[in-house]
RNA sequence: GCCGCCAUCGUCUAGUGGCCCAGGACAUUGGGUUUUCAGCCCAAGAAUCAGGGGUUCGAAUCCCCUUGGCGGUACCA
């Protein structure tokens, strides 16, 4: 595929016939890449093409350490994983620490435990034991400097790149001039000020220790257009790239540009899902991967998830003052990262929903992908309303072992009150949490594990208070409402059955003027002061403090007796 | 400024020339349900398909213009 005919050869008669351009050029190559470097020859042995079936996707996820895992980061993740595991493929990690002034310390454990959390562990790459697996590493762009530095020696070598020693004030001067005459900003044509400077001095600028960077000499024309074919966006005109694109920074590495080129290739990348704002650089990509004499990867711009902004407007989630944006958040908020899942997939292909009614028990890790599915628009506004539904919906779900273990090791993390008191006594929380559970229509009110404690707390003995009957609305008497209490608190007994029970609380009823059912108040309103549901509440608010409470005969069994009794005497 | 992407109920969207005076889900409202809330079931409201021009027998769907939103235009990714 790849033929580097051009490529200066050791043996030196050939270099004998080399033109005095290109000696020139190769002299400018070695003052700038001075001490040895790994020969192409030898990388494209070192990184070989894949093996892999013909239409397996090898995909990846390239985040930046700046320490915060972006939930933008993990929907791309989801989805590249989805990609490649549903053709057999290979989903990898790439650490893209190109930018040392951003990097922070400890960034990349956030990324590996965050893809970990949400099950997106890469098949290649850094792992959350901090080690690397994988055969086309380093994985880590800074530790892949030299592999850049021979492709873009080489690029000199073919005078497709050139050192530009022009400072940041000369590159701004030159940018006002352009804007006052109306011309478009950059590096370009006659404005690359070091794209046609004497070899030779070059070389003399350098031997005087100037600070440079190199560019991509480029041979296109801002007039022309192609045609780009979109995974997702569809067939995409763009202008031709003409800009002379820095591609290697003053303190030698790399641009992302550049790198994308070369670690795409090597690597073995087939599809490049990266975040659609990086639509309008596929002119340079494109002309990078031609220069090199690579084969560009399919590309699938994804919309970015946004938030309406206090005026009103759309814009991207903010790292800044979006707490969702980071991922931290629903880990704190105790999201279940199935949850998260979900309402991602959800938002990357619509028909996950259908599929997920008629998959009720499937992993989401079975649901299949499409790009043509993927919202070609603006990117979804995120619906916290949606994933709590969504959350519910799985939490639902869950037996009551898979709840407790959930519950406690959320609340030993950000809870450790609410942690040390539900691992006190595992059985009894146990018994609480299977509380209208695991039938086929269970209780669906928890759309995150912080919302725990408020509707069961009322289970801790210790620390049960008198309700504060204020807050207590209610046809009845305050009189009448202490004697229903204490007439419940005479007949009740933990051996009733619900049946029995309830007989009991209609008898209740009865003895107060209220039907034993909604059913039989509303055909006699006027025989009736109102139906059973007011005694039942008033017993529940005495016996949990709360209007809303599970099943309340499950409840009072699993308080028992003996606890019961003692709450409606309070 | 220039270049590009986008525009359907409050939200996510279905829709690729007739099946659409626009369908679903979430949310909302109302009703039902041998105990409340929740859940579940049923129902309702909710989009003049951004606006304007074409093309066509026929347009949410194709074309053009306008407007609006978003992105890019870095030695950041």
């Amino acid at each position: 595929m790849e033929k580097y005919s051009n490529l200066p050869k050791d043996n030196p008669e050939e270099a004998m016939n080399l033109s005095t351009e290109q000696k020139r050029n190769k002299k400018l190559a070695e003052k700038l890449f001075p001490g040895e470097l790994p020969s192409i020859q030898s990388l494209f042995e070192k990184y070989p093409k894949r093996e892999l079936p013909e239409d397996a996707m090898v995909t990846r996820i390239a985040p930046s350490p700046t320490g915060f895992m972006h939930i933008g980061g993990i929907y791309m993740a989801l989805i590249s994983k989805h990609f490649a595991d549903q053709t057999k493929g290979v989903y990898y990690l790439r650490i893209e620490d190109t930018d040392k002034k951003r990097e922070v310390e400890g960034a990349r454990k956030v990324i590996v435990e965050s893809l970990h959390r949400f099950g997106l562990d890469p098949e290649e790459g850094e792992g959350t034991d901090g080690i690397e697996r994988g055969k086309y590493g380093p994985y880590r762009q800074s530790e892949r400097k030299d592999i850049y530095k021979s492709f873009i020696k080489y690029l000199v070598e073919i005078d497709r790149a050139y050192p530009c020693f022009c400072s940041e004030e000369e590159l701004e001067k030159t940018h006002k001039m352009q804007e006052e005459l109306k011309v478009r900003p950059g590096y370009y044509g006659t404005w690359a000020k070091c794209r046609d400077i004497d070899k030779n001095f070059a070389g003399e600028m350098l031997e005087q220790n100037k600070p440079f960077v190199i560019r991509l000499r480029s041979t296109g024309n801002n007039a022309n257009t192609f045609i780009h074919n979109d995974l997702i966006k569809g067939s995409v005109e763009l202008p031709e790239n003409d800009l002379d694109a820095v591609i290697m920074k003053s303190d030698e590495l790399p641009t992302y540009h550049l790198a994308h080129a070369v670690d795409d290739h090597l690597m073995g990348t087939t599809h490049v899902l990266r975040g659609d704002e990086w639509l309008s650089s596929i002119p340079l990509h494109y002309e990078l991967f031609q220069a090199l004499n690579f084969k560009h990867p399919e590309y699938a711009h994804i919309a970015p998830i946004n938030k309406i902004d206090e005026s009103g407007g759309k814009r991207k989630l903010s790292k800044r003052k979006d707490p969702e944006a980071n991922v931290v958040f629903y880990e704190e908020h105790g999201y279940p990262e199935i949850a998260v899942t979900e309402y991602l997939l959800n938002i990357a292909n619509p028909d996950f929903e259908a599929w997920r009614k008629n998959n009720p028990d499937k992993s989401p890790l079975g649901f299949k992908l499409f790009f043509n599915k993927l919202s070609t628009g603006a990117g979804p506004i995120f619906d916290k309303i949606k994933l709590q539904n969504i959350a519910k919906e799985v939490i639902g779900k869950m037996k009551s072992e898979e709840l407790y273990q959930s519950v406690l090791s959320w609340a030993l993390k950000h809870d450790s009150e609410f942690g040390k008191i539900i691992s006190s006594d595992p059985e009894y929380w146990l018994r609480v949490f299977s509380i209208e559970r695991g039938g086929n229509k269970p209780r669906k009110d928890i759309s995150m594990w912080s919302e725990v404690k408020e509707v069961s707390s009322f289970f801790n003995k210790e620390q049960f208070t008198k309700p504060d009957w204020s807050n207590f609305t209610s046809v009845l008497s305050s009189s009448e409402i202490k004697d229903i209490i204490s007439q419940c608190s005479e007949i009740i007994s933990s051996v009733d059955s619900p049946e029995e029970w309830m007989e009991k609380i209609r008898q209740i009823a009865a003895n107060f003027g209220f039907a034993p059912n909604t059913k039989t108040f509303k055909e006699n309103r006027n025989k009736y002061r109102g139906h059973i549901g007011e005694i039942a509440q008033v017993i529940r608010f005495s016996i949990t403090g709360l209007t809303k409470s599970p099943d309340l005969y499950q409840t009072m069994q699993a308080l028992g007796e003996q606890e019961c009794k003692k709450r409606l005497a309070l």
